[in-house]
DNA sequence: AGCACGCCGACT
DNA sequence: GTCGGCGTGCTC
């Protein structure tokens, strides 16, 4: 009698053992679907394992055997089980995050299917399953592009050596541009893969026997034989977390998925994550650093504490050095940018009378006001209203409006200098020949093409000032990006000058930046040093998630008898109301993730309350 | 997750 | 009486 061990596709611990019918059990293989009664439905499962004996006593029967060549191979079997083990998920929702949806619903692949699967029996899997010493290498690109050339010398020995390649992107356009650069440089077919394209499926199947895989983070899943090397371009962007749960991060997946596959993963960036620079710390990985080899710009840090007054209460938005500069970039008909991380004119209507700020019905926002179309708009479930003439609230007359987005700079800059053409870029404009000063949000950090006399940065101070621990990261990574987009000159209004991310600026010295952030991780237990895992509660009712997330607070530090782990607030989410739904969390830190995760498994089985959805985060961004 | 079972309140 | 709300248990 055969037994097949299944993995579902829903937040259920398993596998659940099944009996392979006679005609199936010389067919069925490792990683290929069934079609299983689980409970009362019938769902798809994954082939995770084949027994001669069970434990359990009332068996059921598969009830048909979809795939007659695995979709899934053995290394990539293992890779789900770890990101399982890691993101805290069920082995079969791990394997739903790493193949197309079309495979999650039963669908059998074209004909095309048969012939590639026919492909890779041909071509059995190299060696043994097991962990192996692997290689990581971490590219630090202060001229921005160089690292390309890194790449492309990895992948043509990688091709050379007969194995295939992974090259992921955080978002589609870099993806097409990446792929253009290997077919162009390498002239070779490279295939794009991205979660949700029309023909996912087919690509992804196609994949098998590809050489080159470009494409966004579920790449990383990509089913392709002999892989030999995974390539992750800008490798600090943040659309490498899935934000769905499980909320798995592709670098850490290649990571673990070269140590199966005994591949080499590149890391390229020009302001690295903390983690990957920690890597380097520890030996882990090698680092190589390419220095800028264009004109360093001049860079001025401007105190802000020492501005103007423009009236009793508010300061002047544009220093006095800053104005000049913009003179001098106009008298020299060049071209100047204006960074603001704040789109909008206003970010909030205040009634001046009792004080209300009008906030987004569905979302604990502030909502922002729009100029161009005259409206009040939310910045996160795009909620739109006419800005009111009235106070909701007290019916008196007055909505002041406060806080400068790129419009109100826009205005300002057209009342200072009237001669200017002035052009906030959104983020699909292509032709910016006839302007003069542009202003922009962080989208133009992507703009490769885009090249400025004069950068001016302003308002950095409230992506400094946010409760997060990870605030000075993202700040360094924009003024990096920033930095490339000028030969010239850029200004930066602060009111905390003497902050490392500027220093390291001034000194023209990267690792300085690196050397005081990781300190202060260091000092304050902060990833890369331990871990977070944030426990998400999610529901309608905003009284039942906070007490859900209290007791679960107090729960899980009554559990924590021993102190192993560190259960260290609980609190409501920023923003606390989204699309309607409350959110609260309970934050907890330790030293190792899978210790944590066993901490949760035991706590969390009987923790259910009605109306409250809970999700685990594991290394939250 | 999703479905069945079982227990209580309020309604044709 | 019985319809339906949701708390609880379970899925090989």
């Amino acid at each position: 009698m055969l037994y097949a061990k299944i993995a579902v596709g829903l937040p259920v611990s398993g596998p659940f053992d099944y009996i392979v019918p006679d005609p199936l059990s010389g067919k069925i293989t490792l990683g290929a679907r069934v079609w299983i009664s689980f409970g009362t439905r019938r769902i798809v499962g994954y082939v995770v394992g084949l027994s001669k004996k069970s434990e359990i006593k009332s068996l059921k029967p598969i009830l048909e055997l979809i795939d007659e060549f695995p979709i899934l191979t053995k290394k990539l079997l293992l890779l789900t089980k770890e990101l399982a083990e890691y993101y805290y998920c069920s082995w079969g929702e791990a394997i739903e995050t790493a193949i197309p949806e079309g495979l999650r619903k039963g669908k059998k692949g074209d004909t095309f299917q048969q012939a590639v699967s026919e492909r890779r029996k041909m071509s059995p899997e190299r060696g043994k399953i097991e962990a192996s010493p692997f290689l990581i290498g971490l590219i630090h690109d202060l001229d921005g592009e160089a690292r390309w050339d890194v790449y492309l010398k990895e992948i043509k020995n990688t091709l050379s050596s007969n194995l295939s390649a992974i090259i992921l992107l955080p978002d589609i356009p870099s993806s097409l541009k990446a792929a253009q650069i290997i077919e162009q440089q390498l002239g070779i077919k490279a295939q794009l893969l991205c979660r949700s394209q029309p023909k996912e499926l087919d690509e992804w199947i196609r994949s098998v026997d590809s050489k080159v895989i470009v494409g966004t983070r579920s790449a990383v899943f990509a089913p392709l034989n002999n892989l030999g090397l995974i390539i992750i371009d800008d490798e600090d962007d943040f659309a490498y977390k899935q934000d769905q749960a499980p909320h798995y991060h592709a670098r850490e997946i290649a990571l673990m998925r070269a140590k199966f596959e005994s591949a080499k993963v590149i890391l390229g960036s020009r302001a690295p994550s903390l983690e990957s620079f920690y890597l380097t710390k520890k030996h882990k990985a090698q680092y190589t650093i390419i220095p800028r080899k264009k004109d360093f710009p001049e860079i001025k840090i401007i105190d802000t504490r020492r501005l103007p007054f423009q009236d009793k209460k508010r300061r002047a938005i544009f220093s006095r050095l800053l104005e000049d500069a913009l003179y001098a970039v106009l008298n020299e008909k060049g071209k100047a940018l204006l960074f603001l991380n704040r789109k909008g004119f206003a970010t909030s209507a205040t009634c001046i009378t009792c004080g209300k700020i009008i906030k987004c019905p569905r979302c604990s926002l502030n909502l922002a006001y729009h100029f161009k179309d005259d409206l009040l708009s939310c910045h996160y479930c795009n909620f739109k209203i006419p800005l009111p003439k009235i106070c909701p609230e007290c019916n008196s007359g007055y909505i002041k409006l406060s806080g400068a987005g790129t419009e109100k700079i826009e205005s300002e800059l057209s009342r200072i200098f009237p001669q200017a053409r002035i052009k906030i870029i959104d983020d699909k404009d292509l032709n910016l020949e006839n302007y003069d000063i542009f202003i922009a949000t962080s989208g133009v950090i992507k703009r490769g093409d885009l090249v400025f006399d004069l950068i001016g940065v302003l308002g950095i101070d409230n992506a400094l000032n946010r409760v997060d621990f990870r605030a000075t990261e993202k700040v360094f990574g924009l003024l990096a990006g920033l930095l490339n987009l000028t030969r010239k000159r850029i200004l930066i209004q602060t009111s905390s000058p003497n902050h490392h991310c500027f220093q390291a600026l001034l000194k023209k010295d990267a690792n300085y930046f690196y050397e005081e952030e990781l300190k202060q991780r260091r000092q304050l237990d902060f990833p890369p040093y331990k871990h977070m895992v944030l426990v998400k509660l999610r529901g309608e009712k905003e009284e039942k998630i906070k007490a859900s997330a209290e007791s679960l607070f107090s729960r899980l530090k009554e559990a924590d008898k021993d102190k192993s782990i560190e259960i260290i607030s609980v609190n409501s989410s920023s923003p606390a109301k989204l699309r309607g739904n409350y959110y609260w969390q309970v934050l907890i830190r330790s030293g190792n993730v899978l210790k944590a995760n066993k901490f949760l498994k035991n706590n969390l089985k009987d923790f259910r309350h009605s109306g409250i959805i809970v999700t685990v985060d594991v290394d939250p961004l």
